[in-house]
DNA sequence: GAGGTACATCAGTGTTGCTTATCGACAGTG
DNA sequence: CACTGTCGATAAGCAACACTGATGTACCTC
């Protein structure tokens, strides 16, 4: 289980082709097909059908386990490297669109940062990897619950933020008015799934049973200012922190009273925090505690 | 960064040695010597200091990721395999203590089945590695709000059960009598420590704040009926899932009504259950559903 | 300072892992 | 139905690698 054998094993199965991967990765065609076939005979089974080349059930297995691995393993050299090299000037933050709420935003040095906006899933891996110096997830948690998060790599995390989450209801939902909303009021709603911009909803999902949370449509996307565009036009409901759910036109914000559920944002990050990261992780963590 | 050279260096770091890792490795000394040089060259960084062998810094931040990523690797190999043989007779099932609720024992079938006690976060990898067929582990979480276990591999978990947790006090305790008891009212309390037994403090932490829960007494044997010997002769609070604290003698079980905390037990495979294992698993998430 | 222990280094060698070259199987084409 | 191009498997050759065994060197003990 050479990590370079799974290396040409995963490329190969995204490829679908045993001479497409040894051009992207600088082998011949030779050299993959011994690779995959060592693989194959140190695991006693087939993992790919040839003709056309597609992972065996055996394969599936295995891809399942390899992107972690060597994400894993990337992670590990980065982190070593990175303790060798001197710190860097510059920093880099990976962040969601949502969890990037205003007091952050005020703690932010006034120059030399680099936000990069992720999907919630790699951020970890970014950070893991040293393609950020910090990361800011933020999730649905029950109060004062850390989130869950891949463990990617050993990270330290803190949270940084804690505020209500409200349903972001079309003005003229009949629900609109209400002073709080119950997640059982809203069993017969679409919700708006839109895992790059707004929050997942499987929490959601957890809460009320797998039935209970419908989606009415799907938003791809990255963008805040679309997502709730789309709620205000009636295309779905959708879950937000209550400081993102202020001046929406068209729209009007219900805090979620039950399940009791909170907003909360995580800092994240590896193990020596140096220079402007360690500045910010201070001035972030400081105020919250937690 | 292959995994020859991650695994002698763990050895190395272990064994505080080169020559004693070489024996144990089956090795000469002189390649377990050449292992680390090159790990160090491809680093560029020292990992161990000579003379005592410690590990430096950066060596220090590599065992934290080697550990998980061997594990990982044993795991992804295990599993390939297993799809692979022919699936045994006889079932194992890898579980904490308090784990195994009436209900789960209940549902074990007559004959055939191999428990096997274990730390709570080695039951992953164990299911994982192929140890065992099933897992079940057990912790503290808000009501229907899933477990958070260590990703070792891509492992499926469903809940099994629920049910309330008690705070097990002697009978003498002056909150004996309380119908409920708030986690607020126990911040003078001293608690047992019972990683190997007993459920893990570090949720009350979360709840009350890092100073609130001190620890009394530090139990790292398995055996509940000492726990709560200990628990009845006044040693330290303990908290254990409703079932297990009746007929506790010279102790009383009151609820814990805040924060809002269910015991909870989950069933935890891997890819595809074959035999006994499926219908076991089928038995027990067929009630609770989840 | 002699002796012992423990890690580093060096030379030698068998094995591995890659490349080039060739083959067989299959699909599209005239 | 042969012709041709593509794709993966296989064979042979060669260079690099990863071991072993022997030797070197630092440090500790007495």
């Amino acid at each position: 289980m050479d990590p370079h054998l799974l290396r040409t094993y995963v490329t190969v199965a995204r490829l679908a082709s045993f001479s497409e991967a040894a051009r992207e990765l600088g082998y011949t065609q030779s050299a993959v097909s011994q690779h995959i076939a060592g693989l194959e005979q140190d695991l006693g089974a087939p993992l790919l059908t040839r003709r056309p080349v597609r992972p065996t059930a055996a394969g599936e297995r295995l891809l399942e386990h390899a992107g972690p691995l060597l994400l894993r393993l990337d992670a590990a050299r980065a982190d070593v490297l990175r303790m060798a090299s001197a710190p860097e000037h510059g920093l880099t933050l990976a962040v969601t669109p949502t969890a990037l709420g205003p007091r952050t935003v005020a703690a932010l040095p006034a120059a030399g940062v680099t936000l990069r906006a992720l999907a919630r899933a790699d951020i970890p891996a970014a950070v893991a990897t040293g393609a950020a110096d910090l990361g800011l997830v933020d999730g649905l948690a029950a109060p004062s619950d850390p989130l869950r998060l891949p463990d990617v790599a050993p990270l330290t995390t803190c949270g940084v933020a804690e505020e209500p989450v409200c349903v972001l209801l079309p003005a003229a939902h009949p629900l609109a008015r209400r002073p709080g909303l119950r997640l059982a009021d809203l069993v017969d709603a679409r919700w708006l799934d839109a895992p790059g911009a707004g929050l997942p909803l499987d929490r959601l999902h957890t809460a009320v049973g797998a039935g209970g949370v419908r989606t009415a449509l799907r938003y791809e996307g990255t963008d805040l200012r679309t997502l709730t565009t789309l709620a205000a036009a009636g295309h779905g409901l959708t879950v937000l922190p209550h400081s993102f759910t202020t001046d929406v036109p068209g729209a009007v914000a219900v805090p979620l009273v039950a399940p009791r559920l909170v907003h909360r944002t995580e800092l994240i990050h590896g193990g020596a925090l140096r220079g402007p990261a360690a500045a910010l992780a201070q001035e972030l963590t400081e105020r919250h505690g937690d």
